[in-house]
DNA sequence: TTCTTAATTAGAATCATTCTAACTAAGTTT
DNA sequence: AAACTTAGTTAGAATGATTCTAATTAAGAA
């Protein structure tokens, strides 16, 4: 996915951080890859940034909920931005992370409401599966 | 919960995995603990038994089926006997993990399973909130 | 009972992530 | 538009959960 610089601006004041030009290039890598790439991931592409700001960077774009963590098996945690509502199927054969949403979330969480009696802030859906 | 040392031992027969006196120990550990612990935890309950085997017995476990793995935000797995289909609502300002049951969790499986072509074999589902 | 193989263990090693402390730059205020 | 305040960036060190190693022990099959 494509998005201008404006646009990457608009985004960051939305959530009230400051606009930065390593914010402006790690949120433009999240939503341009699909890859769902570790913090290495990201440093070793874009190798003018610290890895403790990527590290600083995923950290904030996590508190928003603009970007979420996927842990796989392989202790490393993989970001995904979240420009829509969607979960993850991980292919246990291959480690791939597919995005679906072919699902309406809403009745698991009022369930979720339901059974807690908590303010509902977000999910995590991950499906694991084999090549049939 | 509470189980029957011959129960224990049957549930390990049942997944091939040699009955030793320690696995005995930690799975009733799991399945008489709703606390979702880390290896840590179990460690430092379980004294006579050696860190390198609760890591070494909960990866067994955990390749099962019979126990899964829980990710919050603190750096540490958490473990959780997985007897009965459970989702995980995570209170975020407390950390705490509450089992809920309340959901069904086959049209988000079949769904999965129409976007991927893979073959389901597990998931998992937690959702997050705060103190209304 | 013997044998083979897997499980257990203490301690060392790994490595993703966090921390520290100095420097830099956003963005606000005047 | 200069000065100010506060937050962001950085390199490198520190942390700590987890994994690895290599020797010992024990499960379960023959």
């Amino acid at each position: 996915m494509k998005i201008s610089e404006q646009e990457l601006r608009t985004i960051l004041k939305k959530y009230n951080l400051k606009i930065t030009p390593q914010r402006l290039i790690i949120l433009n890598y999240l939503i341009s890859h699909k890859t769902h790439p570790t913090a290495e991931m990201i440093h070793s592409d874009l190798k003018t940034i610290s890895l403790a700001t990527i590290y600083n960077t995923l950290e904030k774009l996590v508190e928003t909920g603009l970007v979420v963590v996927i842990d796989i098996n392989d202790d490393k945690h993989h970001f995904d931005y979240y420009g829509n509502p969607h979960y993850h199927i991980i292919n246990k054969t291959t480690n791939e992370i597919i995005d679906a949403d072919n699902f309406n979330v809403q009745p698991l969480l009022d369930a979720a409401s339901k059974a807690s009696g908590l303010k509902i802030s977000g999910y995590h859906i991950e499906v694991y599966g084999n090549k049939s």
